[in-house]
Order: C-alpha cells, then sequence, then structure tokens
DNA sequence: GGACTCATGTAAATGCCCTTAACATGAGGC
DNA sequence: GCCTCATGTTAAGGGCATTTACATGAGTCC
C-alpha cells in the first residue's frame, strides 16, 4: 500500500489513504475541545483536509462515527482497568484502589472517549459492537466484585453482580459530575480521587471487608 | 392584562402574551422526546406557535433557554428532596430511604429537567442563577448528611460534607446509568431503586450506622 | 379618549451544517 | 496496460442559529 496521508495536515493526493483513522482522531480532538454536542461531521472533515461528503464513505452518518469512537473508547477503557486491575494481585484491596483510581484517570485523560461512551445519548441497543465493547469493560468490574465477595464468609455474600454495578455506580457519579477538569464542574473540598477512595473504603467495610481481611494473602 | 395565549396552540393576535412559559414547557416536552441535544430553538419556537427569531426576545440563545430550564429544574428538584427528606422525620434513616427513592423519582418521572441540570453541558460558572439553584438541592443533601453523621460517636465521625457527595454520586450514577427506561441503558438484574437502596444500606453500614442504631430517637 | 412608546412579534437575509446525487480519480487486480 | 470500484469532489436541497430592519398593539400619560 502507497501511503498517502503524511501525517496531520501533510500534502496527500486525491485519496487520503487513512480517512476512517483521521476521522476519529479529528472527533476525539473536537470532542475534548467542545464536548460532543459541539462537534460536527464537517468539522472532523475539514480537520482531516476532507471535503465534507467524504466522510459518509465511512460512517452512515456523525452518529455511526460517534458510536465507533464510543467502542475504540469502550475498549481502551476496558484494556486500561485490566491492567490497573491486574488480576486482583498483589492483593484484592490494593487492587481495587488502583482500579477505582484508573477509572477516574481515564475520564479525566480520556474526556472525549468518556464523553462519547457515556453523554453522547447513544442507543446502546443499536450498535452489537458497541454494546459488546461496553460489557467487555463492565465484565472488569464484575471480575473485581466477584474476588472481593469472595473475601467475604460464603454466607451473606451478597451478588457480586451487584456489587460490580455499585462500584460502577459509584466511580462513574464522581467521574460525571467532578472528574472533568473543564467547566460545569463544582468545587470539592478534595481531589475526586480521594473522594472515591473514601468511598470505596466505607463501602467495603459496609461490606465486611477492611484492610486486615483483604491484605491477608 | 388582557390574555392573548389561550392555552396551547390556541388562537392569539400578534403577541403571544406569555412566550417565556411557553418556551419552557416546549423545551421541556422536545427535550422527553429527543434528548437534550435533538432540541432546537426552532422547534421550540414552532412549538409554541410563533416565528423562530420570537425566542430571541426572551433568551440570548439556545443555551440561555437550557439553563434557565436547568435551574427550573434544580429548584423543583430541591422542592422534591426537602418533601421527601423531611428534616429527617419520623426517623433518619427512613427519611434517608425516601431521599434516596425521591432521587430516582424524579431522575425518571423528569428526565427532560434532569438532562438539562446534568447532561446539557452547560458552563455553572457562567449563570450565577443556576449555580445557586444548584447549591439549593445540593445543600438539601447536606442536610440530610449532616444528620446523618450525627449519628454517629463525635470521634471518628467523617466529614458531613463528604459524606453528601458520595450519597450524591450513587444517586447520580445511577440515575444516569441506568435510571431512564428510555434508550441507550443496560439491563438490570433488579430495579435501579433497589440497586441505589443496597447502596446506602452498605454504605451507612459502613460509617458504623445500623437500623438499630439509627431508629432510636 | 387619543397619541405615544416600547416590549414583543415578524420577515428576510447570511452563514453554517447535514445529507444525497452525480461525477472524478487513481490504486490494485487482471 | 486496462478496468474496476473504493474513495474523493462538487453541487444542490433543506434546516437551524442568529441578526437586522420593520410591524403591532398594550399600557401609559395627558
Amino acid at each position: 500500500m502507497s501511503w498517502h496521508g503524511r501525517g496531520p495536515h501533510g500534502p496527500r493526493g486525491y485519496h487520503h489513504g487513512n480517512l476512517k483513522e483521521a476521522l476519529v482522531r479529528a472527533a476525539l480532538e473536537l470532542i475534548a475541545q467542545k464536548g460532543p454536542a459541539g462537534f460536527t461531521f464537517a468539522d472532523a472533515a475539514r480537520f482531516a483536509g476532507v471535503s465534507p461528503a467524504a466522510p459518509y464513505r465511512h460512517y452512515r452518518d456523525r452518529d455511526a462515527l460517534l458510536a465507533d469512537v464510543a467502542k475504540r473508547g469502550f475498549d481502551e477503557f476496558a484494556a486500561t482497568l485490566t491492567k490497573a486491575w491486574n488480576d486482583g494481585r498483589p492483593d484484592v484491596l490494593a487492587a481495587f484502589d488502583r482500579l477505582g483510581k484508573a477509572y477516574l484517570d481515564f475520564a479525566k485523560q480520556e474526556p472525549a472517549y468518556y464523553s462519547a461512551m457515556f453523554e453522547a445519548g447513544i442507543p446502546a441497543d443499536t450498535d452489537a459492537q458497541l454494546r459488546e465493547a461496553g460489557e467487555r469493560a463492565f465484565s472488569v468490574l464484575r471480575g473485581a466484585a466477584e474476588k472481593l465477595v469472595a473475601l467475604l464468609p460464603a454466607q451473606g455474600r451478597p451478588p457480586a453482580l451487584m456489587v460490580a454495578l455499585h462500584i460502577w455506580s459509584m466511580a462513574h457519579g464522581i467521574a460525571s459530575l467532578f472528574g472533568r477538569g473543564d467547566a460545569a464542574r463544582r468545587t470539592l473540598p478534595m481531589p475526586p480521587e480521594e473522594l472515591l477512595e473514601a468511598a470505596f473504603l466505607v463501602y467495603l467495610r459496609g461490606l465486611g471487608l477492611s484492610e486486615d481481611v483483604g491484605a491477608g494473602r
């Protein structure tokens, strides 16, 4: 394959050569700048240096591009969380703490992905790829929840799925309300990471887990 | 004052007579139908039966209307939460349970308000009215958190503000991820109200609160 | 009661965006 | 070396946001 696109804004021939990827990068850049609402298909085309009609060769419409961005976001997200969780090593509670920090860090470092994933208002049921990517990301949380509840005595053990949903809700709530430094956010008495860590600690204690219980190997 | 607008879509003269209110109602209707992104200023004007330029006599632009809707939403929200909390009567834990249910119920019954408040991406710092209305709503949660932590022994008592932020994050997380029946939502093993109630129970237990402690007057 | 004023509407115009249709280019297969 | 088809372009229709100049009439002031 001969390469036409020579880096962003580089000279090229009639064909771009790598437009689909360029559009995704453009979308990320523009969403990060102006939010998922303030991003237009025409903008992305301009950013990639093609005519406004060119993107339609790769995406049915603007929402399809957004859905693809969201799907890639879930993939990245799942990878990030998987790495942070690291199968619960060296011990489950320490890994769990890393997981929470990684969640918030992703929301802050990749606001464009996070917006596309959770705030763009894409109907998940219409795109199987997207739904599956989302489920893969969630399954990391569910795996962590399973290892967590496994630390508890078998009787009175709460459903791992419920615990996973609680974890997700807390992390998403904090990320969504306070996670991005930019606009529209409230001022906090502590950084979001600490807020989430504290919430996790209280929640784990409520489950019957504490540092003593969990740190034992 | 003689009244021109005779109910929705009723005949009227050159002047509408109540356009501002009509625009807010139109916005709520349209946001509920198509989300905050799929609502246009021109739509709202059409819905109210006026020309596309008329709304500019009442709102600087589309975002200003959205901000007004969000502000009214926070007012309603604060009233709803205040009523549900009822100053912690008859006992703090029962009132707290009502508070959580009221939170989710608001998100479900008034998705248009909730979207405008939390998902429309309005920079809160630009509109003092909006920020203050949001703070009034949050102060209900903070008041509840204060009564909650007051049940705990004075030493080791967590900061009420932090607890309030935790409560808000859990409720918002669940409302945002699972709260609206419509589109883009995941399927749950239990209704959102139960999910939140369970999260609250675990969290309260982690704080050192339980039914026994709280029900005592 | 009548004239005036100003808040509130309308019409028209600009510029941008979304989307489609008809046409152009050239990379890779034969 | 030709041909095909994926990938781009240009042009056009329709819609929305926003502004400007103009129209209406409700309430006010004499």
